[in-house]
RNA sequence: GGGCCGUUAGCUCAGAGGGAGAGCACCGGCCUUUUAAGCCGGGUGUCGCUGGUUCGAGUCCAGCACGGCUCACCA
């Protein structure tokens, strides 16, 4: 499909192009100028003057300068309609070769869909009542030498719209609304932590122990230390370094990465919310995500409900909560009794998952959970208390020393947020790690490694502490209807072509 | 990584053994309140790539590339 850069052979249509330009320098047309002052863009104007009537704009004579890409045009001989566009919104022009002059209307007709240029003129309602500006002069200020993609259905091919997001972001209106709302949900859970006395922080992208999650790093190199380094899979170790040192509530919006399959609901590099806050624990967690989603909803969309493909999602509090094995055998079907016979919980992950071994006991609840329970919560669940050996970063449970304080939400079958009271005792983190060893050696690639830098951190003393993580990509899914988080991430990670 | 599907004009797509099609866009002409503007004229193409089968391949077969869905793993 890449056939058309600027290196290969131009199509009939960018030649055209290519000769419209030749023309418009010779006439000594700067088309692609420093600076120029504007007094509105077009998404201003329309909010601004689109109540006003007729008689209004002949009254009042609203001058603007306005820039824009020209989107669409109407040439009827000595007068043209076009329309310019924002990223927000689409204004009308009226170019008539009597308001403008002869020269300057043959100069016009060298201009393409997709120019981008600025119009100085009145505005005025056209007789069907079009908000339009009569223009009276304007100037170049980008020349398109591509073709747009046709304007009834803009661009669909996925392929070109992931690797040209640019021309994606100009053909259709409603991604560029998907990412606003990535951004007002990332802006307003800023505001949400803020409020609560958080401080947000940043913590290292490169780390010489991956750590923090169970996942396969990338691998990088220090020339100057001459030492390896992983790209991070998450900050909790760091995070929690902070809370050891007093910061009591801290937060991070940032990268991880993970050297892992993509998918719809995987990109190896996605955006992760962590926060950590000292005096509490992981029901303190729930309620707090419950609030901080809920929240989002409410202020951003003005509701309580969102839309997921067939799905109506209701994000009213409190959410289900449903303990990690009543989850399996309720959806699984499989009888609670069984899930004692260890040896026959592993055989059956086995069959499930063939490419996924060797399997301890809690990895083989792991893979009958997400291929048994995940698909069918669609509603926010939290699903609390999975098996400890899975955990190893989180505290035990008093009453079943076998489970771990923690939690999973899952919202739209996905897996939103995990989080738990976190590990504060050194000695049974060393433990945990060394058994996480013991996975490792067995062929785990995914176990935790040792970290004795961090349980020396532990050693000076982390007060009770709830921690968690929530994947602001897939709650931008969730939020934004949309079914892969390549819709969500404005340039996935995609093999490059040729 | 496995399975299934896709790749034809700038874009959106049709064409399923007999020599390349439509709409929009584009090029030429007409048109001073149009808006999927309209009217007249013009197809602008390495049918993803490489081989094979065939008298003949966009069409059938194989391999490769890229993408999509799905399974597996992870958030």
């Amino acid at each position: 499909m890449e056939k058309k850069d600027s290196t290969s052979k131009k199509s009939d249509q960018e030649l055209a192009r290519q000769v419209k330009l030749q023309k418009l320098s010779q006439e000594g047309i700067d088309l692609f100028p420093h600076k120029i002052n504007i007094t509105h863009s077009v998404s201003e104007i329309i909010s601004a003057y689109s109540s006003l009537s007729k008689e209004d704009f002949e009254e009042k004579k609203i001058r603007v300068i306005v820039p824009g890409r020209i989107i669409s045009i109407r040439k009827m001989g000595r007068a043209s309609f076009f329309h310019l566009s924002d990223s927000r919104g689409k204004l009308q022009a009226y170019l008539r070769e009597d308001n403008v002059g002869k020269k300057n209307y043959q100069l016009f007709s060298l201009i393409d869909i997709g120019d981008i240029i600025a119009l100085d003129g009145v505005l005025f309602k056209t007789k069907t009542g079009e908000l339009t500006v009569l223009t009276e002069s304007f100037k170049f200020l980008a020349k398109c030498l591509h073709p747009l993609p046709e304007k009834w259905h803009g661009l669909q091919d996925l392929e070109l719209r992931y690797r040209k997001r640019h021309l994606d972001l100009i053909v259709n209106p409603e991604v560029v609304e998907v990412f606003r709302l990535r951004s007002a949900i990332i802006a307003y859970t800023r505001k949400f932590f803020d409020e609560r006395g958080y401080i947000e922080v940043e913590t290292p992208m490169m780390h010489p122990i991956p750590g923090g999650a169970l996942a396969r790093p990338f691998k990088t190199y220090h020339n100057a230390l001459g030492m390896e380094l992983y790209l991070r899979i998450a900050p909790e170790l760091y995070l929690k370094r902070l809370v050891v040192g007093g910061l009591d509530k801290v937060y991070e919006i940032n990268r991880n990465f993970r050297n892992e399959g993509i998918s719809s609901e995987h990109n190896p590099e996605f955006t992760m919310l962590e926060f950590y806050e000292a005096y509490c624990d992981y029901n303190d967690m729930m309620d707090m995500t419950e609030e901080l989603i809920n929240y989002l909803s409410r202020t951003i969309l003005g509701k309580e409900e969102i839309t997921y493909g067939e799905h109506i999602i209701s994000l009213q509090k409190p959410w289900k909560r449903i303990r990690f094995k009543e989850a399996l055998s309720y959806y699984s079907g499989i009888a609670p009794g069984k899930f004692d016979d260890r040896e026959g919980i592993i055989e059956l992950a086995s069959t499930l998952a063939p490419d996924k071994g060797p399997f301890s006991y809690g990895k083989a609840l792991d893979v009958i959970f997400d291929k048994y329970v995940k698909p069918n919560l669609i509603q926010p669940t939290f699903v609390i208390n999975p098996p400890k050996e899975v955990s190893p970063l989180a505290k035990a449970s008093p009453e079943n020393p076998d489970e771990a304080e923690r939690f999973e939400l899952i919202i739209a079958g996905m897996e939103i947020a995990n989080a738990f009271s976190e590990l504060t005792d050194p000695d049974e983190q060393r433990e945990r790690f060394e058994q996480q060893a013991e996975e490792r050696e067995r062929g785990d690639e995914e176990s935790h490694m040792i970290d004795t830098d961090y349980i020396n951190a532990l050693e000076y003393g982390l007060p009770p502490t709830g921690g968690e993580g929530i994947g602001i990509d897939r709650l931008v899914m969730v939020f934004a209807n949309r079914k892969t988080i390549r819709e969500v991430i404005l340039f996935p990670l995609l093999r490059p072509k040729e």
